[in-house]
DNA sequence: TGCATATGAGTAA
DNA sequence: TACTCCTATGCAA
């Protein structure tokens, strides 16, 4: 779930449930101790950076959130049953419960964090008039794989494993191509891509990246091009499956070739 | 019941 | 490169 779509979503979700309400803020797995600081305090703007969730509070101050791989947030009608164990953080607000369970990230950051969280974290493409120039200049300049900048955060903020495989995929690049090898024109059509999908992302609530009409829902397992697919959605070869860094890679050398 | 797995990322070496 | 943390889920035994 959680790549940059999720959290934009979420604050967009948040924002309209229980921005401008006063809420309840508590930690029943008891792991968020500041929790107390924000209890019956406003929540005045929802903010999503990247892979990183800003809930304000107005002068008392941010939570800043980061689900990492499991964490997630469930959304349930007032009066809402009693929260399991490992919740860290419930907000309740007029009519709704959000709960968070299993975030890397869930804390108070002041003006200073917040400033180095800004500056640490590369161009969002789902950021209103995002600059992709310092992210050009990255790769450019890169001496890793296109694959391998793709996930930094530093370069671009919110792609995740599987937005990396299906834009590599849709620009017919192969995942070990060096990065500074890629021209401006394919960098553009990376960034470009990055937008279209995320956006898909944001308004679909999950990630979308085949071409599709009509209402039908598509399955989990139609969805995508690529990743996690066994065979290539696009011309049914065999999908390549491999490991870097710790995390899977898929591609099609058919429709991606290494140059 | 237990194990493998996952859309993430920091730290140590 | 390896290890660590964080949790829910689906499947095998």
């Amino acid at each position: 779930m959680p790549e940059g779509h999720t959290i934009h979503r979420l604050a967009l979700d948040l924002r309209r449930d229980l921005a401008g309400h006063t809420l309840t803020v508590t930690s029943p797995q008891g792991r968020f101790e500041e929790a107390s600081r924000f209890d019956g305090r406003k929540l005045t703007g929802t903010e999503a950076v990247g892979k990183h969730l800003l809930l304000r509070f107005g002068r008392t101050g941010t939570i800043h959130v980061h689900l990492g791989l499991f964490g997630r947030f469930y959304r349930r009608r007032n009066e809402a049953p009693a929260a399991r164990d490992t919740t860290r953080m419930r907000l309740v607000g007029p009519n709704w419960t959000w709960d968070l369970v299993g975030p890397t990230r869930c804390e108070p950051l002041g003006a200073a964090a917040l400033k180095a969280l800004r500056a640490r974290l590369g161009a969002d493409p789902l950021a209103q008039g995002a600059d992709p120039e310092a992210a050009w200049q990255s790769i450019h300049r890169s001496s890793k794989s296109i694959a391998a900048v793709l996930l930094d955060q530093s370069v671009f903020a919110g792609i995740g494993n599987v937005y990396r495989a299906e834009i590599l995929h849709l620009e017919r690049i192969h995942p070990e191509t060096p990065a500074h090898a890629i021209d401006r024109e394919s960098f553009d059509a990376i960034w470009t891509r990055a937008r279209e999908l995320l956006a898909i992302g944001v308004r679909e609530r999950r990630i979308i990246t085949v071409a599709h009409e009509g209402r039908r829902r598509l399955r989990s397992n139609e969805a995508l091009h690529v990743y996690g697919q066994s065979v290539c959605r696009t011309c049914s070869a065999a999908v390549t499956v491999t490991r870097n860094a710790n995390r899977t890679m898929y591609a099609c050398e058919r429709c991606q070739p290494a140059r």
